[in-house]
DNA sequence: CTGGATGCAAATGTTTTGCAGCATG
DNA sequence: CATGCTGCAAAACATTTGCATCCAG
């Protein structure tokens, strides 16, 4: 084999133990690049692109229009806050039992689940009000959905889509 | 008011009568066109971004990086083959007991959420062979990552991401 | 007239690929 | 000394915005 393919490790290396849930394909190159490796961002792409392919890491989509990814295996779900864009793990909301039924009624094979909640953290509940909270079909104006807050563990500036 | 904003109804129109569950921008857009409307990418974006800060359209995510919209309202979650990239809508498989209690274990607000389940539809596992099923945990070499096959009804043509 | 909607074009951001070089087995 | 990983650059895509224009009220 040729080089001994040191990206991938580091980027596994980086996502078991960096200090976050679900990794742009950015953040993922800036965090090698902070922990010293040399990484360019394409070299990332397919080491990612590999780990995919190996079943090592999966891809999560949290409807912001940034793919993101993360280990696999230790299965959990996101929930994301509709003010500060904070993002955090939760324990399996999806039980076996539903999808077991969802098979049934559907007649697919279920393979895999991808939850994303949508919420406000206790963070932003406590400081921007109550209002937030309860409401839980229709709010009144449109309050949300451009969140105007920034995310605690510096996510990208301009909060695109 | 300025010009009778007929857009946002169109793509309404189209959204409530038209053969999908989900739609990306292109695909309104060219629906429109297709139903006889003369519509702009960028007036249709500005169209459904209207229709989502009106609450009237949502916004999914099914993690192949395009961004799908929807009726907002009568709450689906989705099914993707992982063989020919179908997509199907399911009924909720997300029980309110299991929002309420992540909310208790998270201490977070949940205000939405949106499940995406990824696996066989019942044509591709009849096709493309048994070994698809029951196997969910990790699936022996790389099948389903890129999948091959194209959507039945009319996806785009490049598969991105 | 006025203000919001529209169309066209271009900027922005992200993902993906082409290609040459190079380090290991 | 071939293979497949790397880096750099650019292409391909998707999303978003600027701006002049247009039109119902």
């Amino acid at each position: 084999m040729p080089r001994p393919s040191r990206i991938p490790e580091q980027v596994l290396e980086l996502l078991r133990h960096g200090a976050r849930h679900a990794w742009t394909m950015e953040q993922i190159t800036s965090g090698l690049q902070d922990a010293g490796h040399q990484a360019d961002f394409s070299s990332v792409w397919r080491a990612v692109e590999r780990l995919l392919r190996g079943r090592a890491v999966q891809r999560v989509a949290l409807g912001d229009g940034a793919a993101r990814y993360e280990l696999a295996g230790a299965h959990h779900d996101h929930v994301r806050c509709v003010h500060c864009q904070a993002l955090a793990a939760l324990d399996c909301v999806l039980h076996e039992r539903d999808l077991r039924a969802a098979e049934r009624v559907s007649g697919w094979s279920i393979l895999e689940h991808r939850v994303v909640l949508d919420g406000v953290c206790p963070k932003c509940r406590a400081e921007q009000g109550p209002e937030a909270r309860g409401s839980r079909a229709a709010p009144p104006s449109e309050a949300g959905l451009r969140a105007t807050g920034e995310a605690p563990a510096g996510r990208r500036a301009r909060a695109r889509r």
